[in-house]
DNA sequence: GTTGAGCGTT
């Protein structure tokens, strides 16, 4: 079981694996991904983070509202595209 | 080389 985060507000050099890092510090992470163009392969400036069951209010609480490489983190519980 | 609200890819 693995909730999915939206983590928005990012800076435009912001990788999957920073996203990682700094969220594993707070939780479990399962899995980072960032947005990035399909015609420009730049990034979109958010993302999405998967963090273990029960971790995610925690992660959400300890990472929404702080700053992230110079900007101020955007991180909330992501819209279901997928059933589980 | 740029930009800044918003919810993605197999």
């Amino acid at each position: 079981m693995v909730r999915t985060l939206y983590v928005g507000n990012l800076p435009w050099g912001t990788k999957p694996e920073d996203l990682e890092e700094a969220f594993r510090t707070h939780g479990e992470v399962v899995g980072s991904r960032i947005i990035t163009d399909r015609e420009t392969g730049r990034s979109k400036g958010f993302g999405f983070v998967e963090v273990g069951d029960g971790d995610a209010e925690k992660v959400i609480a300890a990472m929404n509202g702080t700053e992230f490489q110079g900007r101020v983190l955007t991180v909330n519980e992501a819209k279901p595209k997928e059933n589980e």
